[in-house]
DNA sequence: GTCTATACCGCGATAGAC
DNA sequence: GTCTATCGCGGTATAGAC
């Protein structure tokens, strides 16, 4: 509670290195994952020590919920509804992963490390499998009262196959990107929801 | 070529200790993961130094490839066709890897890492899904001919899709073990395969 | 041929100087 | 606010004991 901001130009300099070294962070994740990924590199390619990065985060794995945390608001801002995608949507959902193969890798990376209850993404993916899961299955169920979708299938069963399809094409695919993974995609979802409805949604 | 082994007892203690070491790497491995597992924590369990162990396997990495090919064997095993895996026991396989939570997050975890191309796991999944992906791929094909499949349906897109379903639903059944895998993975095969059929396979 | 002891470098975290 | 110094722990290369 010592001084609010704006008199002087230094709390606007510190957002500006928070920003560099967020944006330095992605890029080493990007390419190294989370593990291999060294504090020394990122605060070297950000021109500082890595003491002085600490210093901004407070540690790597507090530097790593930060970047989580950038991709879901981007997400966010992209698609409404907190990350959460209406089935309908998923086809482009991929599509657009197909163009950033590196946040891809991160996210499957850390999804893995993640399970681990230690880990520190940990808290972060079981929030979000449980949310998505969640919200998707409540898109089943309208769709199904709008009779767009299957009555006959469970809803919670749905969301499951539908977003373990989604990570799980996305695996596979940064192993050979020469795999179609909307294709794959639709061919599920053509075969769940009626043969094309990528129609005018309200949102 | 010196000492075609039985000579003398020295060949038989090194398999043990090999074995010994392997079986103690699974066990490390599945409990912590590759990364945070430590040699040192391996060696300290087996008994020995170190860099005894380095001695019979070469280091790290070279000891994750003997476990990934421990598990295929166990695999191919278990069900015939070098792991690769009939849609019909799909459900079957996801029923036993229920079993052993500490290995599916053990492949979770280094499938994920094996996307970087300089992991040291990334040619054995590269190889492994290419593999079967086209054997899933020859099963639907094979299926489709005997009219237990529909027809319509792309064999490739769909053995990507199988292949996919069974990698994401473990990976939200790691952060939940009480989703039901085999449910879900049912819902989806009596969508493409009629309402049941786990009946008589010659194998 | 099998193993131990030693040493080296890189990692993340922390305390304290400037 | 930022950096220097230092700590313990990780993997591994080497030499040499048995």
């Amino acid at each position: 509670m010592k001084r609010p901001a704006g008199s002087r130009g230094e709390y606007a300099k510190t957002a500006q290195r928070r920003q560099d070294i967020l944006r330095t962070a992605v890029e080493v994740f990007t390419e190294r994952g989370y593990e291999a990924s060294s504090f020394r590199e990122i605060a070297a390619r950000v021109g500082m020590s890595e003491t002085g990065v600490a210093f901004h985060f407070g540690g790597k794995a507090a530097l790593l919920a930060a970047v989580l945390e950038i991709r879901g608001e981007q997400d966010a801002a992209r698609w409404g509804g907190g990350g959460v995608i209406a089935p309908d949507r998923l086809t482009e959902l991929v599509a657009h992963n197909a163009g950033q193969p590196g946040m891809v890798q991160l996210f499957t990376k850390l999804a893995a490390e993640g399970t681990s209850k230690n880990s520190r993404a940990h808290p972060f993916f079981t929030d979000r499998y449980d949310k998505i899961r969640r919200g998707t299955a409540d898109h089943v169920r309208a769709s199904q009262r709008d009779g767009r979708t299957r009555a006959d299938l469970d809803p919670d069963l749905v969301a499951q196959v539908l977003i373990a399809v989604m990570d799980g094409l996305q695996v596979q695919w940064l192993y050979d990107e020469s795999l179609d993974m909307a294709a794959a995609m639709d061919l599920l979802l053509s075969t769940w929801l009626p043969p094309h409805t990528p129609g005018p949604v309200t949102a």
